[in-house]
DNA sequence: TCAATTCTTTGTCGATCGACAAATAATGTG
DNA sequence: CACATTATTTGTCGATCGACAAAGAATTGA
């Protein structure tokens, strides 16, 4: 177990090709592309990531394990779920419109398309956001379980309803809708949670 | 002006190629995909489409101008603002979710990935997403003057809150989410257009 | 009938795609 | 030191990309 030093970092070449990812998708994205960005000559991204669809895999984990985890953190976090749903949606419009980061939410961003090849990519990341659906899904689950929602309300439709405004929220900022802009429409999507509280 | 006549029905060709860029996107989908889809020769299809990116476009606007154009429709014949909304929303899911035809809205995920050569292809999309929000923005703005919204309502939030929910509607349902698990979330996604009412 | 026009057939073009083979260089271990 | 191991350099591979050139076939109008 020796060998030759790598000389270059891999993580911060990791992190330069999630951002051109999420930038561009995975089609997007050639290794030229990937070989401008991350400055290393293609054979090496192959010895170091294997491939083109195993350099992508590992960056959407990158994505997921960081800045794409707010959702996971909210709803660990937070006791209260309007806290914990106020506290996601506003962490998602500001990830959305961060300056100087690519606009919009890299799981659904950078694999709407695809080619025959490539359905594989595609059908990954439809996993990823269906999890996050299921994970939305058991917290409100859990608060009608717990009283923290009254007895009529559906978890169900409340989870897909936040669902589908995450992801339209992305398409908006991927569209260059700014953050004032998408502020304001929290406000309007909290609602639906508020008049399913108990106590609202 | 006479010439030999063309053997294929040029509509038939354009509705087949609106077919395959529905479900796969622009890039998603090569030159011989057509040639097998639309059953001709590419030759052919240059010569009736000029290229890939002007039969796109007339494939783009021959789905605004049917499928796609419910919003619109919705917005201009429903005299009430609210049921104007619940058959635009209605209209979406049962479009997204039509059996025998691809998910999700063709505007929405037909151009999210880009190579920078396509870079023209998405920014036209984004365009006509900005077009339906601002439809929609219009409607409420005109709702407002009218006294139908309350004095204090946020005609811009609220647009900007059911563009991006229909956008994430689209997403839903290009990940196979169910019709009958998306219309239960069209009540909690009317609420904040309930409760800016005026008699409400 | 023939000239002008348009469509169809056939074949191919240069560019780019993702991926790797082979040779060389640099490390730790015995 | 020699050796095994891993990284880097250099060049290139076959497949596919979108696009078109050239020639033949079918139509209308003169």
């Amino acid at each position: 177990m020796a060998g030759r030093p790598r000389e270059f970092d891999r993580d911060e070449a990791l992190a330069k090709a999630r951002d051109l990812f999420w930038e561009r998708g995975y089609e997007g994205v050639s290794m030229a592309d990937l070989v401008d960005a991350m400055g290393i000559a293609s054979a090496r991204i192959y010895a170091a990531f294997e491939s083109k669809e195993a350099l992508f895999q590992e960056a959407v984990m990158l994505y997921a394990s960081g800045e794409g985890g707010f959702a996971t953190r909210a709803l660990a976090e937070e006791p209260n779920i309007l806290d914990a749903f106020e506290r996601l949606l506003r962490d998602a419009v500001l990830l959305y419109t961060r300056p100087n980061h690519p606009y919009g939410c890299m799981i659904v961003m950078a694999a709407t398309n695809y080619t025959v090849n490539n359905q594989a990519v595609r059908t990954r990341l439809g996993r990823y956001r269906r999890d996050r659906a299921a994970s939305l899904h058991a917290r409100l689950q859990e608060a009608s379980e717990t009283g923290e929602l009254k007895p009529d309300a559906d978890p169900r439709a409340l989870a897909e309803f936040y669902a589908a405004f995450l992801h339209g929220l992305s398409v908006q900022a991927a569209d260059g809708v700014p953050r004032d802009i998408l502020l304001p429409t929290l406000s309007q999507a909290l609602l639906p949670l508020k008049s399913a509280l108990s106590k609202g």
